[in-house]
DNA sequence: CTGAAAGCGCTTACAG
DNA sequence: CTGAAAGCGCTTACAG
């Protein structure tokens, strides 16, 4: 392995003025030098050791990304992207990222710090922890989609609220009153609770209020999902806050010979790549993951360059994109 | 920051006993210093420096995964669900994985080396430089889905051939002679240029040529799918070497007013997840993600624990799995 | 513009 | 079972 050392050899210099060229502070060494010591490095092949540079300066230039979950987590296409998005864009800033699963905050901790990782984001349910974790790591954090109570803390996310409110407004614009919630997490997500706060007020307001009976924690059995549809009420639409859990969905109600959107509509939420390419094409609640990921990463690297740069929580738009799941019940008659 | 000096003085033991304990070498270190020291760790909130570890045991538990191409790989499910489980599993095995997008395969050699890395996970395409990236990377290397004709390579890929053959097969007993491969990069992908390969071979022995026009580099534009499908032969099926490119052939098609498969069949490759949610639900070749992940990881740390393990090139199985984008041309006369 | 010295926090290799 | 010494490959902080 070719060392500082072995360049300042070749080159009749001490490693301090090896170190000066490889680390580009070009203004304090000679140009006949900085000629010398480039070419020698060159031919050498040298490669700077990270963990000698990060042992001696405290500074990894290594962000975590840390993923809520387990493998599965990466299976849910808004994850890949926004992870695929935020660990290009680290590297893209002469970073690495590493990627870290974790379910135990306390983990967290022990691994930020046996690497001095010098940034973390933050994808997932982390917010009753999140002031525990601002505690124990003193270095820039940014979260997403985070809807923790703790107000200095460097956040992305979307209009969650606006979302549901679109949604529910959709919805009776096109003659639905009886409609159902369907979709997971929304006592631990922050993210699910207020898309079903803002679908929930918003149906209040037209004077539709949602029943309790209305709100499925997750994509139901079939025998719940009949007697919804079926009853002398009928619900006729259904919000799943995740393009994922629609899909689910329209797959649940196929098996049970009820047709999307002739018998039953649907609209989600995200619009994943795939959403119009399923069966019927999905009216959903588009957000912009791309431009999260763009934002969570430069807030981080702001925050890594200016450390005393303040908190700020942003919230990004988003829109109702219309396809093909919900029928319009004034047509139908 | 709390070091090994630290508690070594609030022991009242040398370093070097309490790296003992911190390393588990309990057999070295009496019981009585063991609990003494193990308690003082835990109290203090003591985490090993994985930089000095690195620096001075020239070993860094790293592993890198390395993806070809940019931000965009990971937004093709197939990819997501390969890094995620890889990530998942490194970090199982008390390694840190680290995600690197590279087009140049110079430049995986300096981040190899810049951290001591001490493995590494290749999907793409890779296969022209293979030889000269082992050659400069002294350390375990697994490759998925590569071609290369290099011998000596570990690589777990998957019997793309015969799922090409598959497809054709399929196709003609459900009446289709004349079809057509619609897919980019077999020029490049191995991947796909067996997938091609082999749904050529099968077609000819069945006595349905694929002619040149048939074979189509990329989901084609409008014009170009019309004259397929209208002519005096008309094209009936469709094959994508990938799900997401049956989609957006499906999407196209739909466009020119073309009904899946009705008045087209379509069948794909890989069956991820939103497969059987697709409109048409998609008639595929299913490969084993998960199993494929599992198996690279696997042999990763095989090779890392015993680095004169031989070179292994495992194939996995695939099969056909029927949905109902394929239309069986003789139940329809 | 240049370099000698000390140190980052560990491990290796040895001696006892 | 224990520890003193040297070293991993850099950077920081200083002196000139």
């Amino acid at each position: 392995m070719v060392t500082l050392k072995d360049i300042a050899a070749e080159a009749g210099v001490s490693v301090m003025t090896v170190s000066r060229v490889v680390n580009g502070q070009f203004s304090k060494v000679s140009e006949s030098n900085i000629k010398k010591i480039q070419s020698i490095i060159e031919k050498r092949g040298y490669v700077p050791s990270l963990s000698a540079r990060s042992l001696s300066s405290h500074a990894s230039r290594i962000i975590a990304v840390i993923l809520q979950g387990d493998a599965s987590a990466m299976e849910y296409p808004y994850n890949a992207v926004l992870v695929g998005q935020i660990c290009y864009m680290i590297q893209d800033n002469n970073y690495s990222p590493m990627l870290y699963y974790a379910n135990d905050y306390k983990d967290i901790t022990r691994r930020l710090r046996s690497w001095y990782v010098e940034g973390a984001v933050f994808l997932g349910m982390f917010d009753s922890n999140l002031r525990q974790i601002q505690a124990d790591n003193q270095i820039p954090l940014v979260f997403i989609d985070s809807y923790s109570s703790v107000r200095q803390i460097t956040n992305v996310g979307i209009d969650d609220y606006k979302g549901g409110e679109l949604a529910a407004r959709y919805l009776i614009e096109k003659g639905h009153h009886r409609v159902a919630f369907v979709g997971g997490y929304s006592q631990v997500s922050g993210v699910v609770r207020q898309r079903l706060n803002g679908f929930r007020h918003a149906l209040e307001q037209e004077g539709f209020p949602l029943t309790e009976e209305c709100i499925l924690s997750d994509v139901p059995e079939a025998e719940v999902l009949k007697k919804l549809c079926h009853g002398s009420e009928p619900v006729t639409a259904f919000f799943a806050p995740a393009d994922v859990n629609a899909l689910q969905l329209i797959g649940q109600l196929d098996g049970l010979g009820l047709r999307v959107p002739e018998d039953c509509s649907v609209i989600g939420f995200d619009d994943l790549f795939f959403a119009q390419y399923t069966s019927p094409s999905l009216t959903t609640i588009r957000q912009d993951i791309h431009r999260k990921a763009q934002i969570a990463v430069d807030l981080l690297f702001r925050h890594i360059g200016d450390p005393g740069a303040p908190a700020e929580n942003i919230t990004l738009d988003v829109q109702l994109v219309e396809r093909s799941s919900v029928c319009d019940l004034h047509e139908k008659r």
